[in-house]
DNA sequence: ATCACTTACGGGTGACGTAAAAATC
DNA sequence: GATTTTTACGTCACCCGTAAGTGAT
């Protein structure tokens, strides 16, 4: 057996030419390098230097493994990315979410739900979820539409109506409530939200969306404005109710949906405790 | 960097199961085990292994390490491997030959003009012997036909002239000299002497060849029968001279050759004191 | 004199085995 | 009680650095 080290150290003079210079790569003496070499040779039991008193340098054997030792050591290497990356994947737990209604929901539940993980979330449209759940990308998503896979345990969530935050001295406040027609040619601040922007976009193609990436920025500007602002009733539980203004619901279909959340079918054991903890929040919220 | 020692002991344990099992197979006790695979996630910084008291089992990335030193292992072993096989070439020179004569004739000198290498002999026919060469199978090879490939560097060696040792009381005894009719129905005792057999086997269609592998066998057949036996002048002055029997020569173009021996033309500097020495002797046959 | 490698010597880390304990079946 | 793993302790190997030596440029 010979151990890496050597392995490296050869490596190391194989590339270098001279003990010299691949003992302070190394950061080792000289002394240390001949040592090893020596050592490789001594428990190979075969000679693998032409030793010239002057010069040291590797014979075909020698050549042969110097080449071996540099593959062997980026598998090392590669093992060791391998199993940070494995052990990251351990420690963390990814939840996908159409919308970051779910994502802000969900975040307190699962740091309670799995003590000890790191919890990572992202946004993406339904089908790339699914697609993230299959590749072990994420171990949870949440959809707005109900898979129809059956690879996939899928349990329903939280609905969620569409509001809209209109200022009081704006036309449309008078009303009790708004239909897509009402909200034609107007402009709709909102922050990025996930598939109710796209969704908005294609089922109210005369309306423009202003989309706000910092929350911070998106407060200002909805103080400063008159525009009308995107709300729901779930965002409006949440305290979300900008001031001087009244909140609308918007009675379309499109305007309510149903949030599913879902795992992978094999491994819904897993998150039971999960499932469960959900469950009772998304009744309350009927 | 990770020592092969722990990912040996890792693989082991991935196989077996158990710590007491690796440790047996690995003629070492459990306890150094237990710190083997501590020092494996302590070196690496992340958890290996689940821990349940009575069991050790490993996690995710464990298996995944696992599996990359199982790689890692099989290579160091082809590492070792490969060493063995260049280091033997590096000691070993390899002669081919067309025939044995040469092989006989050649391995002294080559004993001598490489004291420290084994002499490896081989025979083959021309063309393999010539393939064996390019592929480094073979240092030196012995032909009896001029190669014309150019990288192929090339030296006149000894003449040879076949003789057929006669019985003195049979009828071909009284002749001088003998030619290919002489031959027609007859039986010639040979010993296995590479490419001269094929050669016969095709210009003396009508004679048959009995072979031999084995000297003694030779020996005594030539001893206790009357059939012709296969000679020629350098077997002759070598001192192969079977009792009660005239020698004669058969006066055939095909019963006379030239040897030639070759080497890769680039490699034609490492042999000069051996084809210095066969030189010598070479021309001293004519 | 300088450079490259080797030899000699002393020190500290660490890999091992033995012995014993803890925990589970 | 038997099996498996862990902890504790002492020992020995070995890997390293410093210092000195050899030979070639």
């Amino acid at each position: 057996m010979i151990e890496l080290y050597l392995l490296e150290q050869l490596d190391a003079f194989a590339r270098l030419g001279t003990l010299s210079g691949a003992a302070e790569e190394l950061h080792i003496s000289q002394p240390a390098l001949t040592r090893s070499m020596k050592k490789i040779e001594a428990d190979m039991g075969i000679v693998l230097f032409h030793r010239d008193k002057r010069k040291l340098t590797l014979n075909p054997a020698g050549k042969v493994v110097a080449e071996y030792a540099r593959r062997i050591l980026a598998d090392e290497r590669e093992l060791l990315a391998a199993a940070y990356e494995a052990d990251r994947r351990e420690r963390t737990l990814t939840l996908g979410s159409c919308g970051i209604l779910a994502i802000n929901h969900l975040i307190p539940v699962l740091t309670q739900s799995f003590p000890g993980k790191s919890i990572l979330t992202e946004m993406a449209p339904d089908g790339a979820l699914v697609a993230r759940l299959k590749n072990r990308s994420c171990q949870l998503i949440v959809l707005h539409e109900k898979p129809e896979d059956k690879s996939i345990f899928c349990q329903r969530y939280l609905r969620e109506q569409l509001y809209i935050s209109v200022p009081e001295d704006h036309p449309l406040a008078s009303k009790a409530e708004l239909c897509a027609a009402d909200l034609a040619g107007c402009s709709i601040l909102t922050f990025d939200l996930g598939f109710w922007v796209e969704l908005c976009r294609e089922k109210l193609p005369k309306t423009s969306f202003l989309i706000q990436t910092d929350a911070d920025t998106m407060d200002e500007l909805v103080d400063a404005s008159n525009l009308l602002v995107f709300n729901s009733d779930q965002m409006l539980k949440d305290g979300y109710v900008p001031e001087k203004r009244k909140n609308l619901p918007l009675r379309e279909d499109f305007a309510s949906v149903s949030y599913y959340v879902a795992c992978l079918d094999p491994e819904k054991a897993r998150y039971t405790s999960f499932f469960n903890a959900i469950r009772s929040e998304s009744i309350g919220s009927r």
